[in-house]
RNA sequence: CGGGGUGUAGCGCAGCCCGGUUAGCGCACCUGCUUUGGGAGCAGGGGGUCGUGAGUUCGAAUCUCACCACCCCGACCA
């Protein structure tokens, strides 16, 4: 064995490390908390973007680039924004380096420090805002929606390749409205983008609701998220948008005139979602031997693998394997034949597994008497053999198949830990024994959530926008209470 | 920033207590032959500033001191 993967029910974060360097997704790198991004895991960051990217395109979005470097004054215009990100910047303070005078390297030209320190972006609002107060002056500039794909910085004390690094990719949105409801409703458009993209892409079920005060988006009026439950139990924010209400149009001086001939502020949101959501797809499907990729996201569909003893079975199978290569990729799939001798077919399997390819399709010398090929499903590792005559058929419906079949696995998944308590002993029995999601009263006040979370780990993740009112009492204080919120440990 | 741990070949480790030839093992790598339907076998081969610096000593991977880096656990976070 070469490539062995930690035990997943033994330590869980060290098998989605294992998993994660072993998969060639990405690796640590020598800067500290930054990772590489490895072609693999790029290619499937890619097709996320490609999947998201239509997606906004077809809500009326276009994309646009913003500058990297925000000056230290706009950061600071939105008193509760500069608060949430103060402590996570990265600062630039010179623009020249020179050669040390004893030789030793190079250093800071100390003559060449910037009138004003620029702030590596953790997020764009500030600097977009300060566009966009150039670009509106009528209700008939707005409404503004723009998309960036950028990479920011987060100046983190505990990184985790995909989870949580310094640096990362993501997209922002940032909308300009002229009217509050317009501007709510963009808000739900994107969440909706999100859950959509998230179920029917990622195959990962996702809960929809808006966070509570202490969980909100600095300089937000209101964050919406959706919340993915994970094999170990805890939950995964995945992505955000933001009601911004007034607040960067009033930090920034943005103004309109609207048909009445009024000025009024401009109405704000911003959304977002990261590479995060790579580390959401390994952890939400993956198994001891690799990854589960959904078909809809992985980078190559199927793999040819041939099984020959020399080279005139091997080009008898090539031709087989070519053909139906050919029939499947006019299918629209992404096809590879692994006809590489440096592997044995038993190396090529394991090998597929890890990466989480999503049909692995052999052709061996019984095939080629049967005129049959041998299929293998990653999702249920379970393997049948068909007649070669429409293969591709076969093969197409299959994929249709596992992208449903990994959804509702972790579907099932997410139901059996979901529980409804009114007893805090249980709460916290469950939070310490499984973890998962728990639904439960809470009196609204910030000072039970945190109480809670000293006691139990547990946050709450959101409240559903389809929960049910509800009488009842808080599940700490007993206070009453109108609606039961989403708790869960938190990643 | 607190607490714990680890730095020896590309990766994973042994050796260190108790200093002493040429620093070893597994995987990976290279060559050849046999193999190929679930991570092949045999034979041969290449690869090391023992984290960095200073010290002790006839002699340091091994002992001492300092520094650096990384990992795990906490506080902070998409």
């Amino acid at each position: 064995m070469a490539k062995e993967v930690t035990n997943k029910e033994e330590n869980y974060s060290q098998w989605y490390n294992d998993l994660v360097v072993k998969a060639d997704l990405a690796e640590p790198s020598s800067v500290r908390g930054c990772m590489v991004i490895k072609p693999y895991g790029y290619s499937i960051w890619e097709k996320m973007q490609a999947a998201l990217d239509k997606m906004f395109k077809d809500t009326g979005h276009t994309n646009a680039y913003f500058p990297l470097f925000i000056p230290k004054s706009f950061f600071s215009k939105e008193a509760k924004h500069v608060e949430g990100f103060a402590k996570e910047c990265a600062v630039v303070t010179h623009y020249r380096l020179k050669n040390a005078e004893d030789g030793s390297g190079v250093v800071i030209d100390k003559d060449a420090e910037l009138e004003e320190e620029l702030i590596i972006r953790p997020t764009s609002e500030t600097i977009i805002w300060n566009t966009y107060r150039n670009w509106i002056q009528s209700y008939r500039d707005l409404p503004i929606l723009i998309n960036q794909w950028a990479n920011i910085v987060r100046w983190e004390m505990r990184t985790r390749l995909f989870l949580r690094t310094t640096e990362f990719l993501w997209q922002e949105g940032h909308t300009a409205h002229a009217t509050r409801d317009e501007a709510i409703e963009e808000t739900f458009k994107i969440l909706d983008v999100y859950a959509d993209f998230a179920q029917n892409y990622m195959a990962m079920p996702v809960m929809k609701g808006v966070k509570t005060e202490n969980e909100r988006f600095a300089g937000a009026v209101d964050t919406y998220a959706i919340e993915a439950l994970m094999q170990d139990g805890k939950a995964l924010q995945s992505g955000t948008s933001h009601f911004l209400g007034q607040n960067f149009a009033k930090a920034f001086d943005v103004t309109f005139t609207d048909k009445n001939g009024k000025l009024e502020h401009v109405w704000a949101t911003s959304w977002g979602v990261s590479t995060r959501l790579i580390g959401a797809l390994v952890m939400a499907h993956s198994d001891e031997h690799g990854l589960v990729l959904p078909p809809e996201l992985a980078p190559v569909h199927v793999v040819i693998i041939p099984i020959y003893k020399n080279n005139d079975q091997l080009s008898v199978i090539s031709e087989k394997a070519e053909k139906i290569k050919k029939l499947l990729s006019d299918k629209g799939l992404t096809v590879k034949y692994d006809n590489r001798d440096t592997h044995k077919p038993g190396w090529k399997f394991a090998e597929y597994e890890l990466k989480g390819i999503p049909v692995r399709l052999a052709i061996g010398p019984n095939d080629i008497d049967n005129n049959t090929v041998e299929l293998a499903r990653r999702d249920t590792l379970q393997k049948q053999t068909y007649p070669q005559e429409g293969i591709e058929k076969v093969v197409a419906k299959l994929l249709d198949e596992m992208q449903a079949n990994i959804f509702k696995k972790a579907l099932d998944f997410r139901e059996k830990n979901t529980y409804r308590t009114d007893d805090y002993e249980e709460f916290k029995h469950i939070m310490e024994d499984k973890g998962g999601f728990i639904l439960a009263h809470w009196d609204g006040t910030e000072k039970t959530e945190l109480r809670i979370k000293d006691e139990t780990m547990a946050t709450i993740r959101c409240i559903l926008l389809d929960s049910e009112q509800e009488e009842g009492k808080c599940i700490l204080t007993g206070k009453p209470s109108k609606q039961r919120v989403l708790f869960a440990k938190a990643y």
